[in-house]
This record gives structure tokens, C-alpha cells and sequence, in this order.
DNA sequence: CACTTTTCCCAAAACGTTTTGGAAAATGGA
DNA sequence: TCCATTTTCCAAAACGTTTTGGGAAAAGTG
């Protein structure tokens, strides 16, 4: 029979969670004021290093906690930032936003703060979750994502002078804090690289408009194309979108090759990585061989396809940090406009960027 | 010149963020206590109705909202849940995790509660992360996520009576509330409905031993063939891993194929779906066509294929909701043991499931 | 020794709510 | 009119910290 397996633990549950110890109960137990305490954990100097040692080995053998509530009630600050990301946007796609959010996350926790996240269907749940969390004073600031040409977030949050920080850029005359890629020099440094293997028609299969990250890449691509001499042909250059990265761009595939002079490299997104191999595919041609690709963030499948993808290869880890980094300077008050950092990004030669056969 | 875009707004910064309005300050523009409005605006009986609605509009009128900070200190709870997510287990391969955090976030956001997430880099980090949550009177509730069968985190919480939910299920004797989607019987369906096609070498690309969910899914695939009256060859059994669902499955499809009896069907997460794609064009064998294909898991790629990808869809967004109206229950006091609930799981004929060649 | 300075500690206030335990005013019943 | 009841409001306490503004004891100075 089982019945030892029902397992109950009588008189386990309850009282437990009631073991944590208040500040005045460990002030009690060390005969001292609450004030002595507090200053005590805080490092102040007008403690004796003595009764100092004594308060915070109490405090460790009772595993006390300050009430991070508490503490925030009394400093007027919430500890928390925000972040509001969606889903239409399949900006999940792989490990590029996983990466900056990790980046994010454990800068946040480092300084002892929370990161709050809502999830919003749309742009304007996105606008509505943001003014929960600024007007509700439930965060010290914001993080903004995927910036759009114009952004109303930043205009309402530059309004109400709220701290925030956006990973990327947009249009704004107003001084305010970024952290963003260089997609200029990217895109710049692919095509140039392309052109110097002897490439003459490189195509661009871009992000969507009214995104402020295709501008970035379309001007390096330009800038590209011009330093090496080559001609910009509005034909080889198409957009593909947000909502399905991999039916789109595997339809502007299809429609590049239709050209009387098809391009013999493509600059893209890893993104759509999926949709250009498939167009290819359908039109027999081989990657790498028959046609060259640079893709812009390391995914996995960049390195595990074969021929493995040549990429741009961003930083997101290091950019989370550095976003969080400067949002709690920015709420200490610093002046944002001392903040915008443009980051270099590495290319990753492999197996796609070969000359032109 | 371009003088004029230097855009400085003198005046405009500080003062606006103060702007907000405070529960005193509007007792006294009402020439009310604190203690009524704050009882008006919870809608407590004990004020008249004239008075109640004079507050509201005052409240309205200047944008009152109270602090949540010290709400939550005085009424003793967080009013928030956490999470923590590993990215190295790449959750976020697709739109299911994000469908899943949608109907999560959504929900607590309508209980007026908030959602903080951690991000971890290994399992270690993952405890520790959650500690910090619990031990730090930082939530009032946990959501756990890619359970194990042994899961200390499942121990660690049941030892000090700490609310959370799982969205799966462990291996654990004493209850817990749970959210599970019914992989098992997902699994079963796949199975006999590929034999009644006719197949009778169906093989299981399963996930990572270790997690619970597989075993589920092979429980389901074993009683599938069971009730088929198709026999259990191991061989044609599998399992790929989370670092790299992609590289593990495609060397496993190939794997699958020099058995001297090759399959003529496969079920797998859909996660894994690159490589076995990989491993079939390898082989010179089209999906759909010489090997049937169901997945678990209805990501974009299963959509925007050709073939398209037939496939098993769990309700993630339901079931995010599900698990946070659950958790919500248990922060009241609820028995957790009365909330386990098992999803079914639909089935979608697409088209790589036809009867063998 | 008398004075100043430094060291060490603490009581009380404050942060912005909600809850507790009445109290005054209005109403109803005789 | 008087008492009991109901309605409507509020002062004070509480939640658990940190900060303010000293004050007593100890140490240094002449």
C-alpha cells in the first residue's frame, strides 16, 4: 500500500512565512534603537565599529530583510523600473531581446532594484500600460524598445520629465538618453565588404518603415554603395514586416530575382533569414553560392544553418546593462542629453559571403 | 542655421512630475478627512452617496490616484507576483512563451497587481533569483514555468507555505495548484491518428529528459501506438535539447533514418522543427510527402511552411490567465490543491500528415 | 579642572495610505 | 418632546522603514 505517500507535514505549513523579523524586533533582541539599527546595516559612521559588527551579525543570524515597501514608502522612490514590450511585434523571435533583457535584468537587480514588465497587444495598450506605471507612480522610470520614427512615448514622457531611457533612437528635437547600434556603420561596413568582393548588384531587404532602425540601415547601405562606387537601384531595395518577418520577406525574395539584373548579395535582418532561404530555395538558388548574405543579430539559426550566415553581430547583453545604467543616473537626476551612446558592431564572417560566382 | 533646433523649453522640466495630487491634499481642497475620502473612494457604505460622488469627481478632476506604495504597506501585501525565466532554455523561440506571459500580464494587470520578472542565466541564478523575490518581501506570489520532475524550486516554496502556481507539473506528493496542458493526451491523438492513416513506424522526437513535459507527451505517444496495436520500438525514440533544439534534432533525424526500418511519421515539439526539416532535405526526403509531421506547438514556421505544418496547439494565453486568476485565489488563502487543472489540447490538420506512400 | 570637540546613540517625525473605534448629527418612533 | 436608532463623518493608530535634530558620554585640549 501507498498510504505513506499522502505525505502530510502537520504543523509545517502556517508560521513559517511569519518568521521574517521586523526592524524594531531586531532592534529589541540587540537592546538598540530602531535608528541605531537602520544606520547601522546603512554604514553610517556615527555607529561604533563595534556595535556596527554586533547589529549586522544579528541581522545575518536572523535573516533579516528590511521591507523593501517600507523603505521605499519612506525614501519617496519606487525602486522599480518599467518595460513594456509586444507581442505583435515578434520581437521574441530568438535570443537578440532575451539577450538585452537579461542585460537589463540583472544591472537592475545588481542596484537592488525591480523590473516591473507589461505585455501589450498593440501600440496603444503600449501607450496605456506605459501611463499605468508613470502615473501611478509605480516606477522610477522607463525603458523603451523597438522606437518608431515618431514615438509619442517620448514625446509624454520628455513632457512630464520622467526618467527614461530608450535602447534605440527616434526623432526628437528635445535632448534625451539612448543607447543604440550603429546600424549606419553596420550596414556601411557589410555592403563595402560585399562590394570589395567584387559584388556590383546588392540588394537590401529591410525592416519596416516607420521604424526608426531601418533608417539607420538603409543610410549605411547607401553610404555603402556610394563609397564603393556603385549605383543605389530602388528596385533592389524592398521592406519586409513586423507581423510575419518570414511570409514577407519571402515574397520581396522572389520579387528581387524578377529583376533583369537580379543582385548577387542581400543585406537583411536575420529575422527574415527564414523567408529568403525559402525564396531561394523556390528559385534554386544556393546560398552562399549563388548568392551572397549578411544578416544583421547573431540567431542561432545563423550559426547552425548551413552554410552558416555571415552576420553584423549586435551586443544586446552589454546594451541592457548600459541602458540600465544610465536610466539610474537619469533618475538620480543627471541631465539626459549627457547620455547617448552609439554602439559599434562587430561583422562575423562565415560561410554566406563569398565573391560572386 | 539651425539655431532654433536646440528645442530648449525653459520652464518646462521639474514641477510637472510633482503635479501629482496627494490623498490629504484632496481631503483638504474637499474640506473632507482623509479618512471619508479615502473610504468614498473605495465605495464603502458607511459615506453618503452626495459626498461619495463629490469626491469621485474631485478625484477624477485632479488625476488622483493613490499611491500604491503606501497602500501596500499599510494593507501588508506586495501587490505583485513574480517570474523568472532562463534564456538559455530558449523559451523564447517562438510566439508560445509570449502568448503565455500575455495572458499573464494582462490578468494582473486588471487585479491591479504587477508583474516582475527575473531573468536568469542557469538554474542556480534561477533559485536565486526567486529567493530574492520571496525572501525579500518583494512579491506576494511566484509563477513557475519549464518545470523539471525533480524541481527544488516546487520544495523550496512548499516548505514555507509560499503562494505560486506552476504552469506544468512535477513529480511531488504533497498538493499544489497547477496549470498543465494536457500533453498526454496531446500526444495519444497524434499517434492514432497517424496510424489510422496507416503508419506503422511512428517515431517521438522528444524534449530534454529532466523536464516534466516530455513525459507526458511520451506516455501519450505509448498509448497512441498501444491502443493502435502498434508495438513500442525504442529506436525510434529520441530526445534533443534545449541549448540547441535545432543541431540535437537534426542529428537525431538522421539518427532516425539508418534504422534498417525507417519511420514514416515523426511527432516532436515544434520547437525542433528546423532540425528535422534540416536532417529530411539531408536525406532527400520531403516532409509531408515520405515522412508525416505533427508538432506540438503552433509557432509562425509551422504557419508560413510549405508544406504548411500540421501541429497540436496549447492555448497558451488562456492558460496564462488560468494560472494567474489561480494564484490570486491562493494569495487569498485558498486551498491550493483544489486548483489543477489539466487543458486540452486541439488538434491541427495542416498538411504534412497524410497516410505513407 | 574646565572647556571644547568628538563619538555614539536615540526619540520623534515623516512617507501616504487604510483600518479601528468611536462621536456627532440626523432620523424615526412613542 | 424624548429616547433609540441610523446615518454620516472623523481622529488616531498602524504598516516598517529612514531621516532629522539633537543629547549624553567619552575623549581631547588648555
Amino acid at each position: 500500500m501507498f498510504l505513506e505517500q499522502s505525505g502530510n507535514r502537520i504543523g509545517f505549513g502556517e508560521g513559517f512565512k511569519s518568521m521574517t523579523i521586523n526592524l524594531k524586533q531586531l532592534s529589541k533582541l540587540l537592546k538598540l534603537s530602531p535608528t541605531t539599527v537602520s544606520r547601522a546595516l546603512a554604514d553610517y559612521p556615527d555607529v561604533s565599529a563595534k556595535t556596527r559588527a554586533r547589529v549586522k551579525q544579528m541581522a545575518i543570524q536572523h535573516g533579516y530583510q528590511p521591507n523593501p515597501i517600507a523603505r521605499r514608502l519612506q525614501k519617496g522612490k519606487t525602486e522599480t523600473i518599467g518595460i513594456v514590450i509586444t507581442p505583435e511585434q515578434n520581437y521574441f523571435s530568438d535570443t537578440f531581446f532575451i539577450d538585452l533583457l537579461s542585460g537589463i535584468s540583472n544591472q537592475i537587480t545588481r542596484a537592488g532594484y525591480e523590473l516591473i514588465l507589461g505585455v501589450a497587444s498593440d501600440e496603444e495598450h503600449e501607450m496605456q500600460s506605459m501611463r499605468r506605471m508613470v502615473e501611478g507612480k509605480r516606477v522610477d522610470g522607463m525603458i523603451l524598445t523597438l522606437i518608431r520614427e515618431q514615438d509619442p512615448r517620448v514625446g509624454y514622457l520628455l513632457d512630464r520629465d520622467f526618467p527614461f531611457v530608450l535602447y534605440g533612437r527616434t526623432r526628437e528635437t528635445r535632448p534625451y538618453a539612448f543607447v543604440d547600434m550603429d546600424g549606419k556603420q553596420a550596414f556601411e561596413k557589410a555592403c563595402t565588404y560585399l562590394a570589395g568582393l567584387g559584388h556590383r548588384r546588392i540588394a537590401l531587404l529591410n525592416g519596416e518603415p516607420g521604424f526608426m532602425f531601418p533608417v539607420g540601415c538603409r543610410e549605411g547601405y547607401e553610404s555603402g554603395l556610394f563609397l564603393s562606387g556603385l549605383e543605389l537601384d530602388p528596385d533592389l531595395v524592398r521592406e519586409w514586416k513586423h507581423k510575419d518577418p518570414s511570409q514577407s520577406s519571402y515574397r520581396w525574395t522572389l520579387e528581387l530575382f524578377k529583376n533583369e539584373n537580379p543582385p548577387t548579395a542581400i543585406l537583411f535582418q536575420t529575422e527574415a533569414v527564414n523567408g529568403i532561404f525559402k525564396g531561394l530555395d523556390e528559385l534554386d538558388l544556393q546560398p552562399g553560392k549563388d548568392v551572397a548574405l549578411i544578416g544583421y543579430a547573431d540567431l542561432e539559426i545563423a550559426r547552425i544553418h548551413r552554410p552558416s550566415l555571415s552576420v553584423l553581430r549586435p551586443q544586446a547583453r552589454e546594451a541592457g546593462q548600459r541602458v540600465v545604467n544610465i536610466l539610474l543616473e537619469v533618475i538620480k537626476g543627471e541631465d539626459p542629453g549627457k547620455f547617448q551612446e552609439i554602439h559599434q558592431v562587430e561583422m562575423v564572417i562565415r560561410e554566406t559571403s563569398l565573391p560572386p560566382s
